[in-house]
Formats: structure tokens, sequence, C-alpha cells
DNA sequence: GCTATGTGTGTTATAACATAACACAAGCAG
DNA sequence: CTGCTTGTGTTATGTTATAACACACATAGC
């Protein structure tokens, strides 16, 4: 058994993080609504609503730069984790998360320095992914 | 004189680069708009192409977590510099800017060991500033 | 039982952010 | 002059996000 007890989702939490998971990438909060109108969806803040509570839960996480949301990589996510990194592909869209614990780190340095009290961070990287480059 | 050649700006690039300068913070592009009324502008494109100059040339950055725009904080930036990271206070609205050097070579050690290539950065801390917490 | 409170929901409407498409003007290279 | 590039002005539209209101359900206190 995991650690972590898992959030209770309610029904639409629960079809919308299926939604993210299911695309294995980022899509945003109106592509979600059209893949949930079968199930009863008719308007946009049923999925802000459900994501935002899946994002509080760490369960997914908000792509600023792209204004999408993807499920967290980590297998059953139920707790969430320290900050996230995303590694975003100009060419395919792909987005690899990571953890830049180093660089984190260094903010956090700069942040006590400054007598800032860091809530959460972004960190998005935009480029050419490996699959890109080698397939010209 | 500087080493480097300042951009010849147009008349609206440079009425936008002025009111971010004044405003000393964040703008988002229809409160530029608004702004400029009484210069002639009249609609959005003609703030958004003005920006989209204005940040090509690095003197102004676009801060993705809040759809917002921000004059470089470099005297006279004229010719863009590395990645820039952003603390935003969410009490104030305040911004400030800095160099992530060290953060950044840790990001662009992990890019390299993955085949990444690296376009740009966005680094964007929220949190709460050093004023906002000493006022209380 | 029956309130009060909190959370989730459904719906309509609207706000806020950004781009498409077209026409025209000025500068400059061939 | 011609063709090209860049900037501009305008109308319309597309995309992302929230406001406001009504209702359903569960649960805690009396
Ligand atoms: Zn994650
Ligand atoms: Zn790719
Ligand atoms: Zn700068
Ligand atoms: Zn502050």
């Amino acid at each position: 058994m995991s650690a972590h007890a898992h959030h209770e989702l309610t029904k639409n939490q629960a079809l919308v993080f299926q939604s993210l998971s299911d695309a294995g990438g980022p899509l945003t909060a109106y592509a979600i609504l059209d893949l949930l109108r079968d199930n009863g969806f008719r308007a946009p803040l049923q999925v802000y609503r459900a994501l935002d509570k899946l994002v509080e839960f760490g369960m997914v996480h908000r792509l600023e730069s792209l204004n999408a949301f993807v499920a967290c990589s980590h297998k059953d996510c139920a707790g969430g984790h320290g900050a996230a990194a995303f590694a975003i592909c100009e060419k395919c869209g792909d987005v690899r998360e990571f953890t830049p614990d180093e660089a984190m780190s260094s903010l956090k340095k700069w942040t006590e320095s400054e007598g800032f009290i860091l809530d959460r961070t972004t960190i998005e990287l935009r480029g050419t992914c490996k699959n890109c480059i080698t397939a010209n």
C-alpha cells in the first residue's frame, strides 16, 4: 500500500483527471470540456472547478506558458511533490516533467537572501526535444 | 556611448515601451491600450505588435503566469541578456527581475543530458516580498 | 427533527487575453 | 518604376477564464 492516502475525487474531478491521464500530455480546459461533453459536461466552469482541486491536490500541473494542464507524471500521484519543471518541445508538443532540485536550491538561496517568502515556482523550458532533433 | 546600439523604435513601439517604463511594473496588453488611447491607439493589435518586437529586442519581458509584460529592469536595456527570473509578490504585485545564473546552469545540465535544445526559459517565483512581510 | 454550514454542482452570461484577415502607406533595392 | 519588406489601422473573431445565482447533498449542533 502507498504511504499516501489517495484523495477522494468527485465524479467531475475523476473524469477530468482521467481525460488528462489518457491524453498523456497537456490539454486546455476547453479541450477537456469537448472530451467530456458525452459525460454531461456543458460549461467551462465544470472543468475549471475540477482542475482547481486537482492542482491543489498536486495531481495536475498547470503549464503557464501554454495555458494548459497536464497530469503529474508520477505514477498514481496522490499527494503532490516539490517544485516541478517542464521541458516543452515546440516541434511535437511533448512535455517532460522533472524535478529541478539543484535549480530550486539555488533559487531558494536567492529568495532567502532577499527575504522573499516563496509560495510556488514556475519553471518551463521551451525548445526542441531529442526525438525532434534526431528526426530532423 | 553605450557598447550596444539601441534599437530604432517605431512610434508605437516607443509609446508602448514608455508606458511600461513609466508604470515601473507589469501591465497587461489591454491596460497599455487604455493608457495609449489618447495617443491614437484603438485596437489590441497595435499593442501586441509593438510588444512582440520589444520582447524580441529583449527590452520587455513577458510574465507567463500573469499574462502581463514588464520593461526589463536593466538600465537602458537595448540588447537583451541571458535568461531572466522574476519574483512576483502576491500581496502587492511587485515584480523583481534577477539573473538566475546558477539555476540556469543546473537546468542546462539537465537539458544537455537529455538532448533537449533549449530555446528560452520561464522562471517565475510567486510568494510574498520582504516589504509585505515586515508590514504584516 | 430541523437548522446552519460547507462543498459540489449546473447554468447563463460576461470578462479578459490574443489572433486572423484585409487594406494601405512608407522605405528601399534592383 | 517595380517589387519587396515592414509597419500600420481596422473589423471581426477566437481562446481562455470568471461572475453570479440557484440548487443538491452531507454533516455537525441544538
Ligand atoms: Zn508532478
Ligand atoms: Zn519534439
Ligand atoms: Zn531583463
Ligand atoms: Zn509585496
